[in-house]
RNA sequence: GCCUCGAUGGCGGAAUUGGUAGACGCGUUGGAUUCAAAAUCCAAUUCUCUCGGGAGUGUGGGUUCGAUUCCCACUCGAGGUACCA
């Protein structure tokens, strides 16, 4: 017979019928209201799922299994975000293929996740990395190759109908977004233009197009580098430099969705600081455009600036080192200068650029462009804090108005002029907007900065010297990576122009290559595979060999970034083995969009913007019935790890005792965290055995132990300071770690795991089962509950579907606890309480609950039961009597027995409002009666 | 640098959103039970002193009868910063 609290009985039985019974398979169609909660799909790493992973999952199951119990037909399904950089370097180290690799680590992952009792319908998992979903990135993608953006509808448009406009009326009826401004060509033009021409210019329009962008190259490694990979200006990898290098590369037009993607932000329930990160990220400006001419030569430097209103306080132009026009205007007494200065910024990081605000730095060009009112000589520099891919990469300096520009001016003597009544700019700019008036400036003396904006811009207008202008921060995303574990981009030069494969012909499949590393001549690693060209007659891949100049081309090299799969899949679970459609018309129908989805706001400017960009784009091809996918979002909070360090004395096998090292010479060495307790004391007879350099160790203890040191950081394998979800399972159950990890602090929260506290959760169940077992075996009783007994369910129902609703799940936890100690004080042991509270904790103990309510004789799942509500028969209130204070209300609990009448409340408060005053001794101007908790008043 | 968020006992955190600061859990201390241990149960537990108090929510100001909560200026930490996912 059991006796006691089997966790691992109880959890490997009720895991297993979860699978068997399919339990938690969603219907396509069903008569209950949808409900589709998702988490952020993992990256299946190396280093095996910790606990840190489950916290979402945990989190989003919870809720799952909430809105099932309240009569949801819910969709929680799990997936793989399988392609990546890390297994592609295992790779490129070991030459085991990513795919391998990938695979292996998705079978730990689901064994890890299996064990965890989540309800995800794993009947529709989607890995990324699989040509049967991969396909249909890569239709996506021939889809934005295929479109472009109509401003007059504001909405993506396919290629054809901007085609067909061409041949009838030419561009100068077409208002779209494009990359440049391209010549107004009319239709006669058009039928006038080769092939090559025409391709030329519909690249311009197209959505996902081809052009000329930085990268960061390290010729050393013959290859392209993230930020990431760059530690201090060099390569991670081998300290090599790294300089800017411009490549062909593929980008996609999200500028041309940045007004939709500010504006939809209004519609969505997503967390305001995420929002507000978003709206930075687009970063619109409204402003003007101007041009400057340039003296001595034909060309005009445009700058952006959102104060048009300062124009007559120019005295610089500042263009960005990489500015086009840099070699053409530097005249010959300068070029060494500037080649210098354009050399040495190159080598700098963005990121380092926008950080450096202290230092100031440029080079006169020599050149000098012309005012466009006054005419006057501006002189001409370039300085690297203003960035090519901002604006237009120039920018007009006003050094009075702004204190960058008057930094720069003052730094290098430039003349600097006041142009505002009043202002004092002795010391730094005046950069205040208020009712200010302009002096010394034209026509647009005595005006506000309100008034001088709407005159300067039509005048310039007039002048055509420039026009008003919004502008976003946001840049086009760029598409291409030059890696070998990633989607094809489906395309084929001929001519050296891309064409895509047709969709019949999709997946292009990744070929297979010998190497995972770029060619030597700095191809990319596809430049490596011998069967990569396209067969046009035959339509399908063949050797490299058979590429002529009639029928084989060559295929792109390129791949897809890892958002390409990211950006669509909450479409593809809908519907996830459809081999005829990306998702059918009736599953998307059906589930609409994510209603609730959790994830780390580290995706805040990146997946969360990208995916937007692409069911909007998706949208507009009336291919998805909304144009925002996830309505509600929450960030769960990372769990950060805490590595544990060892102290070893300089040049010596000796390690010293954490409280110790004060006058010691030491070096801090990570250790593994499964050797240390929970009072900071190391195993050092594991150590010993743990690494080699450990072996002939010599401790220098304080009280007979040696203590660690302790450092909060993010959990990874390389600090040794991974907790793996695994153990705690074997340990206290998966519903003990459940229970713990929402019970560790706020959802949304960062906070550092820590294993001490997990006894108390751990205990609070064993503590529960108790309740149902009162002699070691179950019973319970038929006979109605107590008044009181009642109360604590009825104020427990309250308490936690509050805080459900609410995602305040470490509360709920609490609130639990407090229900458990009370009804084990009273010795409850009724039914009528005991069985809504097996269901109430269903969504956070599953199995436990499952097994309580098959004891009580239920003979299908929990997981469907009705949720238990909270009716207001019985007052809910604290013993405490006590006044408190006012603020224009009064706020009081009084002491209430379960029989009171309402009216018999209400004098009660009256009389308590009368004490209140007089104890107050000041009399509030006026009184709301707030009797504290009392809201439920049943007669 | 810029954007976003955070800081409360020995520890994780709570505080009805401006009204008893420290719920709940861990840890610690004492007690019960036990031959003993585990398990379980009960009680105490912000700090400090001269036992009457005093101080107290990262620091310094401000608003208010009243501030963990609102405002200003800092310090420290986390995430992002466009090719990590």
């Amino acid at each position: 017979m059991t006796v006691g609290y089997n966790f691992l009985e109880i959890e490997k039985k009720w895991q297993d019928y979860w699978a068997k019974n399919q339990t938690f398979k969603a219907e396509n169609n069903s008569l209950l209201p949808k409900y589709y909660v998702l988490d952020m799909f993992p990256y299946p790493s190396g280093a095996g799922l910790h606990v840190g992973h489950p916290l979402g999952y945990i989190a989003s199951d919870i809720y799952s299994r909430y809105k099932r119990h309240k009569g949801f037909n819910v969709l929680h399904p799990q997936g793989y975000d399988s392609f990546g950089l890390p297994a592609e370097q295992y790779a490129i180290q070991t030459g085991q293929h990513p795919n391998i690799t990938t695979e292996t680590n998705i079978n730990r992952y689901r064994e890890q996740l299996d064990r965890m009792g989540f309800s995800f319908d794993w009947s529709r998992e989607l890995r990324t990395s699989q040509a049967d979903y991969y396909k249909w990135t890569q239709w996506i993608f021939l889809l934005l190759f295929d479109s472009y953006y109509c401003k007059k509808s504001d909405a993506a448009k396919p290629l054809s109908e901007l085609v067909v406009q061409f041949e009838q009326t030419g561009n100068i009826h077409v208002d779209a977004v494009c990359d440049e401004k391209v010549i107004p060509f009319n239709s006669i033009d058009w039928s006038s233009y080769s092939e090559e021409e025409k391709q030329r210019i519909l690249l311009k329009y197209r959505l996902a197009y081809l052009s000329d962008t930085e990268v960061n190259w390290c010729p050393e490694l013959g290859t392209v580098l993230a930020n990431d990979e760059i530690v201090n200006g060099v390569s991670e990898r081998g300290g090599y430099p790294v300089t800017k290098k411009k490549m062909k590369q593929w980008s996609m037009r999200i500028g041309a969705y940045a007004e939709r993607l500010l504006q939809g932000l209004e519609k969505i329930d997503w967390p305001d600081s995420l929002k507000e990160m978003q709206r930075n990220w687009i970063g619109k400006s409204t402003g003007a455009k101007v041009r400057f001419d340039i003296q001595g030569h034909d060309g005009q430097i445009e700058v952006f600036t959102t104060r048009p209103d300062t124009l007559f306080g120019v005295t610089f132009m500042t263009l960005a080192p990489e500015h086009e026009l840099v070699d053409q205007i530097t005249t010959q007494e300068q070029k060494e200068a500037v080649a210098a200065y354009v050399e040495a910024s190159a080598q700098r990081s963005e990121r380092d650029r926008m950080s450096d605000v202290k230092s100031i730095s440029g080079v006169f060009t020599g050149a000098y462009a012309q005012h466009p009112f006054t005419k006057e000589s501006v002189p001409v520099w370039i300085g690297d804090y203003v960035l090519a891919g901002y604006g237009t990469g120039a920018v007009m300096g006003v050094p009075c108005g702004d204190q960058r520009d008057y930094g720069f001016a003052n730094h290098f003597d430039i003349q600097i002029k006041n142009i505002f009544e009043g202002a004092d700019i002795s010391k730094e700019a005046f950069t205040e907007k208020g009712n200010t008036k302009l002096k010394d400036s034209d026509f647009l003396n005595g005006l506000t900065y309100k008034e001088a904006m709407v005159s300067v811009i039509d005048k310039l207008e007039k002048d055509n010297s420039g026009e008003g202008n919004v502008n976003y921060r946001l840049r086009d995303a760029i598409f291409s990576r030059q890696r070998y574990w990633g989607e094809p981009i489906p395309i084929y030069y001929r001519d050296g122009f891309p064409v895509g494969l047709k969709p019949k012909n999709l997946p292009l499949e990744l070929p297979e290559v010998e190497q995972y590393l770029p060619t030597p001549e700095g191809a990319p690693p596809l430049g490596n595979a011998t069967t990569w060209a396209w067969d046009i007659v035959n339509e399908k891949v063949v050797s490299n060999t058979e590429i002529n100049e009639s029928t084989v081309f060559p295929l792109e090299l390129n791949t897809m970034p890892g958002w390409a799969g990211s950006s669509w899949y909450f479409n593809r679970y809908m519907d996830s083995g459809n081999s005829e459609a990306f998702v059918s018309k009736e599953a998307v129908d059906y589930w609409q969009d994510v209603d609730l989805y959790l994830g780390g706001s580290e995706h805040a400017t990146g997946h969360l913007l990208y995916s937007r960009f692409w069911q909007k784009f998706l949208f507009d091809l009336n291919l998805l019935p909304v144009d925002e996918y996830a309505k509600k979002l929450i960030n769960q909070g990372m769990i950060l790890g805490s590595s544990a360090f060892v102290y070893r004395k300089k040049g010596t096998q000796e390690y010293v005792s954490k409280n110790l090292i004060a006058n010691v010479e030491v070096e801090p060495i990570r250790v593994d965290v499964s050797l240390v307790n929970s009072s900071n004391e190391l195993n050092t007879e594991e150590l010993k055995k743990w690494q080699p350099q450990f072996k002939d160790a010599l401790f220098v203890l304080e009280d007979g132990v040696y203590l660690v040191g302790r450092e909060v950081e993010k959990m990874s394998k390389s600090k040794y300071n991974v907790v793996n979800p695994d153990l705690i399972c074997e340990q206290y159950g998966a519903d003990t770690l459940r229970m713990y990890e929402m019970f560790l602090g706020p959802l949304e929260q960062a906070k550092p795991w820590n294993t001490a506290g997990i006894s108390g959760v751990h205990s609070f169940l064993k503590k529960m089962w108790r309740l149902y077992h009162p002699n070691d075996s179950f019973s319970v009783s038929d006979s109605p509950a107590s008044k009181e007994a009642l109360k604590t369910l009825h104020q427990t129902i309250k308490k936690v579907t509050e805080d459900i609703e609410n995602f305040s799940f470490n509360t709920c936890i609490s609130s639990f606890m407090i229900c458990v100690n009370e009804l084990t004080a009273q010795k409850c042991n009724e039914k009528e309480v005991l069985e809504p509270l097996a269901v109430l904790l269903s969504p956070f103990a599953s199995h436990f609950s499952e097994e309580i309510w098959e004891l009580l004789g239920n003979k299908t799942s929990i997981s469907n039961a009705p949720f238990p509500v909270h009716e207001p028969k019985y007052l809910v209130e604290s013993t405490k009597n006590y006044p408190v204070s006012f603020n224009g209300k009064m706020r009081f609990t009084i002491e209430l027995s379960l029989d009171l009448k309402k009216n018999e409340i209400e004098e009660l408060i009256l009389k308590e409002e009368k004490t209140q005053q007089q104890l107050q001794g000041r009399v509030p101007k006026k009184v709301i009666v707030v009797p504290g908790k009392i809201i439920n008043i049943v007669g």
